[in-house]
DNA sequence: CTGACTTTTTGACATTTATCAAAGGAGATT
DNA sequence: AATCTCCTTTGATAAATGTCAAAAAGTCAG
């Protein structure tokens, strides 16, 4: 747990007793390669902190795989969609990876919005951090070639490209494998 | 104001006294057709609420102009990336039409987010449906044809195509303004 | 170590979309 | 009405990326 609480408080300082209650509605979860936390077109319910591994979120489009996010340690991940607006989404969460995860069940963080101050605010930058980085991805895939889209992976994310299987990463990329394999022979 | 306080309730509730601190701190703008709220890499201190006009959020991306965003009637404009990261950013936002805006200082909201807890709710209300809008225009752009982005955006936005000229709507889509024309023709 | 399986690379070809160039409209101004 | 400017369409061609098929490389259980 100690490790949530240190990104935690990159984000703001809690009070002993905001940081008391939140201690309490984590759970902590160690589950296998390929588990999947969340199962396509349900509620998303759960909020994950990955202490240890490496998850990736996906979905069927036009038959096709693609991978959505993908989020490896001292980071969150859920149906940011289904999450916020407690509509079921597409998205399925799997493990990349035998992971530790710690989870918060939505309905005790709204608990915690109402009774907490200081866990609203953290609530409040922890989205406002996610809607950076979604907007970076955002600028990475418009407008970018290929291969300039590999780049920008490479820079922010190297160790994807260690951890990842190709087919998934071109994938997360907007690309076919074949696509990313020839633009990884190119640099 | 009614407008704004109109689209602030379908977030959440405010008290009396938290709607009044955050009446006190909006500042009304009548501003002309191509007006420059934002200028390309300074630093964006103020959110913007559209109650009348339209904008567009663009930067230029190896020599060419990118649309990055919209902001219709009852929504809001900003630089996502520098209002939260207190960076300079690439981007600019200019009026593509005559425009009646309310404007919020980022220090007057920070002040506002310490001292009421529900206008901190609002706020972490308000990133969140950026979040979800930035996800879903996300997900419009990430393995769809230029035809299919395009009719993404006649069921999601049908204004825009009325309202927007078509070379800034191409960019927005992620495609020159030509194969718009075309995907137009082919519909 | 070997066979079965999965992942990645390579090649030939098809499709989509961009680029460049030019021609049409539409609205404003004289 | 003629001119100007801006916006949109159309056509020819080029470039980027996808698709399909097969080979090569890596992984792992037995």
């Amino acid at each position: 747990m100690d490790k949530f609480f240190e990104v935690v408080v990159q984000f703001t300082r809690l009070s002993p007793v905001g940081q008391g209650a939140l201690a309490a509605v984590l759970k902590r979860l160690e589950l296998p390669k390929g588990h999947v936390l969340i199962k396509q077109n349900t509620i998303c319910n759960h909020l994950y902190f990955v202490e240890q591994g490496l998850t990736r979120t996906y979905y069927i489009k036009n038959g096709k795989d693609v991978t959505d996010w993908i989020s490896a340690e001292n980071t969150f991940a859920c149906s940011i969609l289904s999450f916020i607006t407690r509509q079921p989404d597409r998205r399925t969460i799997e493990l990349l990876e035998p992971s530790v995860l710690w989870s918060v069940h939505y309905d005790d963080l709204e608990k915690l919005y109402v009774d907490y101050h200081d866990i609203e605010r953290l609530g409040r930058l922890l989205v406002a951090s996610g809607l950076v980085q979604l907007q970076q991805r955002f600028d990475d895939l418009h407008f970018s070639t290929a291969l300039n889209r590999y780049k920008a992976l490479l820079k922010s994310k190297p160790d994807y490209i260690r951890r990842v299987p190709l087919g998934i990463l071109a994938s997360y990329l907007g690309m076919t494998q074949e696509t990313l394999s020839r633009m990884r022979s190119q640099i």
